[in-house]
RNA sequence: CGCGGAGUGGAGCAGUUGGUAGCUCGCCAGGCUCAUAACCUGGAGGCCGUGGGUUCGAGUCCUUCCUCCGCAACCA
C-alpha cells in the first residue's frame, strides 16, 4: 500500500519579510525541516530543501508607507537578515530565494494564467470600499467604523471585537480608512476566485481517507473545513505591491499573497535546478513534504493542493507536519511588542552556540501543543543534558584514551556479554531513532539520541576502565575501543540535530565521512587511529548570562509600557457646542449585580441602581474586570443613550471607562460617594 | 453552542487497538573518582482539568462544564 519514493522535496514556510526571524520560527518550522533534510541526506537519499522570503502583501506595503520608503527597500532589508540568520544556524537550504525574484514573478504569473485559461477560476464583480485619497481599494481589516449591532465605534471591516459579530465592510456605519483616515467610497471591482467547492470531493477522499496518518492537529483542522463545506476564495487583490494579474481586466490588481507565496516553492525549485526541476514537482516518485506552523494548515492542506490539482500536472504533498506555537517566558511571541529572541541577537550574545539553541528548541518543540521557552530551561538543558551527559561522555572517553594509550585507538579483544548487551542496546536505539524521525517526531528522536550518550556513560561506569587499567590491560583496551566506537556513533546520531558539534566531534576523532548506516557499527575507528586533542563540545552557561537575557526581556517589557504611556493621544474630534454637551445625560449609579454574558467573551451585564428604579447595562470590559469586582462600586454612565439589544439583552446606557493605548480599560468612578442618579457635569 | 488543538508528579513531555501510569530535568540518599562538582544506583512525589456514563476493567471510549492556544481575520 505504501508508495515507494525515490526522492524527497522538503519545503519550509516562507517567512514574511516584514521583520527578522525569531526562535518561534526556528522551533516551529526551520529546525524540524533541517533535521529531516540532514537525516535523509545522511542516509544517502536524494533531497531538495527549499526556502525563501515571502515579500508581497498588504502589511509590507503599509509598513513601507509609514516609513516613507518603497516596499522593495523593506523586503531587501529583512530578506538578507533572515537569509544570514538561517545560514549561521546551519539551516541547509539548497536554495533560499524570494518572491520578488524575476523567476517567481514569471512562474506565479504563468500559474495564474494557466488556471485562467483552463477555466479553473470564477469571476465576480462586487462593491468594495475605495480610498480616494490613497488611491487604493481597502482590505477589510483596514476599514473601521461603527458596528451596526452594538454601536462600538471601532469595529473592523470584517468583525466587531466588542460584540463578536461577523461583518462586511459595507455594514459599517461611518466607515473610515485606516490608511489615510478619509471616508472611503464603494466602487465596483472584479476579482477572480478559486472555487474550492469544486475540489471538495477529491480533497475529502485524499485527506480524510488516504491520509489518516497526518498529525491530529492537521487532520482535525482539515476535517473541520471539509465538513463545513468549502467556499470559493478570491485569488486577486486590489493592491499595487505584488505580482500583477496577467489577464484582461487585471490592471491595478495583484495575486493575493496566499496564491503567490506557495508557488514560491515551485519558483525556487526552478531557480535552483532550471533543467530538471520538473522531476521534483511532476514525478509521482517524489515525496513532497511541507513544514509549516499551525496557522498555515488550511493553505497547505486544502488551498495549495487545490491549486496544484487545478493546474493538473503537479504532485500533491505526502505529509504536512505542522507544529503548534512557541511562547516565550509565558507570553506570546510578538514582533511588534519586541517580545522575542531574535536569531541575529542570539548569535551576538552566544557566539558559537547555535547547537545549544537547536537542541533546546528541538527538545521542547511545540509538536503537539504550544510550548514555553524559558531561559532557565535553556540553561538547565545545556548544563545538565548537553554538558553533563553528551559532552561529558565524549570528554571522559577521549581523556581516557589519551591518558592510557597516547591518543591512539587501542586494540579490541573479544567482547564479553556486557559489551554485547551494550552494543545491542545501540541497535535498538538506532531503530527507535529512525522510527521517530520517519514520523516527524523530532523531540522523541532527540531523546533517543541522548539515550545513546547515557548508554555510553553507563558503560564506562560499569566497566570501570580506570580500575582495570591497573590489573587487566587487555580488558581496558577492549572497553576503551568500544567506548570510542560509541563516540563515533554519537557523531552520526547527532548530526541532524547538532551539526556544528557533530562536525567538531568528527575532527576530534579524525573521521570525516560517517554515514547513517554506520551508526552502531563497532568498526568505525580502526585500531591505532590517532585521535586529536579533546576539546569540550559544550560549556556550562553561567547564571549571569541567563540573567542578562531575562533582563533584556524585562527591559523590552518596560520599553513597551513606556511607549504605551507616551503614545500620542488621539487627535481631538471636532468642536461641539455647549448645547450638544447638555444633551448628554451622564449619571452615577451603584452596581447592584454583575455577571458575564454567556457565550460572549467580552461582555459583562450590570444591574445599576440609578436612583430611578434601576437599569440594565452591558459593557465590553470582561477582559479587564471580574464580575464580582465592581459590585457595590459606583460608576458613571450615559443615561439617555438609545437602548440597544446586544446578544439578546437590552442595554440601557453606556458605562464610562478610560481606554489606555494598549487597549486596557479603567472604569470611571466618582472620587467620593454620591447618591445614585447624581448628574455628572 | 463557528471550527480545530491542548489540559498527566515541582517543571517539560510520553502513554499506540481500553488491561499494573512512564521518560527527562529538579529534589533526597548512597556509590564512584576517568570526566566540565560532571557520571552511576536507589528513593520520595500523580484520585491523569471537572461532573456524569459505557465496561469485569477508563489517562485511553461517550457526554457535561471549566481553562489555555490557534483558525476564521498579515504573522511559525
Amino acid at each position: 500500500m505504501r508508495k515507494t519514493f525515490q526522492r524527497t522535496l522538503i519545503t519550509s514556510a516562507l517567512p514574511y519579510a516584514n521583520g527578522p526571524v525569531h526562535i518561534g520560527h526556528l522551533a516551529g518550522v526551520y529546525i524540524p525541516a533541517d533535521i529531516y533534510a540532514r537525516y535523509l541526506r545522511l542516509k544517502g537519499e536524494e533531497v531538495l530543501f527549499i526556502g525563501g522570503s515571502d515579500e508581497h502583501g498588504v502589511p509590507i506595503a503599509l509598513k513601507a508607507k509609514t516609513e516613507g520608503i518603497t516596499p522593495q527597500e523593506i523586503v531587501d532589508r529583512y530578506h538578507y537578515i533572515i537569509k544570514k540568520s538561517f545560514e549561521e544556524f546551519g539551516i541547509t537550504f539548497d536554495i533560499y530565494s524570494r518572491t520578488t525574484s524575476a523567476i517567481h514573478h514569471q512562474t506565479a504569473s504563468g500559474f495564474f494564467q494557466k488556471l485562467y485559461e483552463k477555466g479553473e477560476f470564477i469571476e465576480k464583480t462586487s462593491e468594495q470600499y475605495y480610498d480616494e485619497e490613497a488611491g487604493q481599494f481597502l482590505a477589510d481589516r483596514y476599514i473601521t467604523g461603527e458596528c451596526p449591532h452594538c454601536g462600538n465605534k471601532h469595529a473592523y471591516g470584517d468583525q466587531c471585537e466588542v460584540c463578536g459579530a461577523t461583518l462586511s465592510p459595507l455594514d459599517l456605519i461611518h466607515p473610515k480608512s485606516a490608511v489615510s483616515g478619509s471616508i472611503p467610497v464603494p466602487k465596483a471591482t472584479k476579482h477572480w476566485y478559486l472555487p474550492l467547492d469544486r475540489h471538495e470531493a477529491w480533497l475529502k477522499k485524499w485527506i480524510l481517507e488516504d491520509h489518516r496518518e497526518w498529525k491530529s492537529n492537521v487532520y482535525g483542522q482539515c476535517k473541520s473545513w471539509l465538513d463545513m463545506g468549502l467556499q470559493p476564495r478570491a485569488v486577486s487583490r486590489d493592491l499595487n505591491w505584488g505580482i500583477p494579474i496577467p489577464v484582461e481586466g487585471g490592471e491595478g490588481k495583484v495575486l493575493y499573497v496566499w496564491f503567490d507565496a506557495p508557488v514560491g516553492y515551485i519558483s525556487n525549485t526552478i531557480e535552483h535546478s532550471p533543467d530538471d526541476w520538473e522531476k521534483w514537482w511532476k514525478d509521482e516518485s517524489t515525496r513532497l513534504i511541507h513544514f509549516i506552523g499551525k496557522d498555515n494548515i488550511v493553505f497547505h492542506c486544502i488551498v495549495f493542493p487545490a491549486m496544484l490539482k487545478a493546474e493538473g500536472t503537479y504532485i500533491l504533498p505526502e505529509n504536512v507536519p505542522a507544529n503548534e506555537f512557541l511562547n516565550l517566558e509565558g507570553d506570546k511571541i510578538s514582533t511588534s511588542r519586541n517580545w522575542a529572541v531574535w536569531l541575529h541577537e542570539y548569535l551576538e550574545d552566544f557566539p558559537g552556540k547555535q547547537d545549544v539553541l537547536r537542541y533546546v528548541l528541538t527538545a521542547s518543540a511545540p509538536e503537539t501543543k504550544d510550548n514555553d521557552f524559558t531561559w532557565k530551561d535553556f540553561q538547565a538543558r545545556n548544563n545538565s543534558e548537553l554538558v553533563a551527559v553528551f559532552g561529558n561522555f565524549v570528554n571522559r572517553a577521549m581523556v581516557l584514551v589519551h591518558k592510557y594509550f597516547q591518543g591512539r585507538i587501542p586494540e579490541r579483544g573479544e567482547p564479553d556479554d556486557y559489551d554485547r548487551a551494550t552494543l545491542n542496546e545501540f541497535k535498538h536505539i538506532k531503530r527507535n531513532l529512525e522510527d521517530c524521525l520517519n514520523q516527524f517526531r523530532f523531540r522523541d528522536a532527540l531523546k533517543e539520541a541522548m539515550n545513546l550518550a547515557r548508554t555510553g556513560n553507563k558503560y564506562l561506569a560499569d566497566t570501570e576502565p580506570w580500575k582495570s587499567v591497573k590489573t587487566d590491560a587487555g580488558r581496558t583496551k577492549t572497553v576503551l575501543n568500544i567506548a570510542m566506537q560509541i563516540t563515533a556513533s554519537l557523531a552520526i546520531a547527532f548530526e541532524p540535530f547538532l551539526p556544528f558539534s557533530s562536525e567538531k566531534l568528527k575532527r576530534m576523532i579524525n573521521k570525516k565521512d560517517l554515514k547513517w548506516s554506520d551508526l552502531g557499527s563497532i568498526d568505525l575507528l580502526e585500531t591505532g587511529l590517532r585521535l586529536n586533542q579533546p576539546d569540550l563540545l559544550f560549556e556550562k552557561i553561567e547564571d549571569e548570562a541567563i540573567e542578562k537575557q531575562i533582563q533584556k526581556l524585562q527591559d523590552a517589557r518596560k520599553a513597551n509600557v513606556l511607549k504605551e504611556s507616551q503614545a500620542a493621544a488621539k487627535p481631538l474630534k471636532a468642536c461641539i457646542g455647549f448645547d450638544a454637551f447638555e444633551k448628554m445625560d451622564i449619571r452615577t449609579g451603584i452596581v447592584l449585580e454583575c455577571s458575564k454574558v454567556p457565550r460572549a467573551d467580552k461582555l459583562l451585564q450590570f444591574k445599576i441602581d440609578d436612583g430611578l428604579g434601576g437599569r440594565t447595562i452591558l459593557s465590553g470590559i470582561a477582559g479587564y474586570y471580574a464580575p464580582e469586582e465592581l459590585v457595590g462600586k459606583q460608576v458613571c454612565f450615559i443615561a439617555n443613550l438609545e437602548p440597544r439589544k446586544i446578544r439578546g439583552i437590552e442595554s440601557q446606557g453606556m458605562i464610562l471607562a478610560a481606554e489606555n493605548a494598549d487597549g486596557a480599560v479603567a472604569v470611571i468612578r466618582p472620587d467620593k460617594e454620591v447618591s445614585p442618579g447624581s448628574e455628572v457635569k
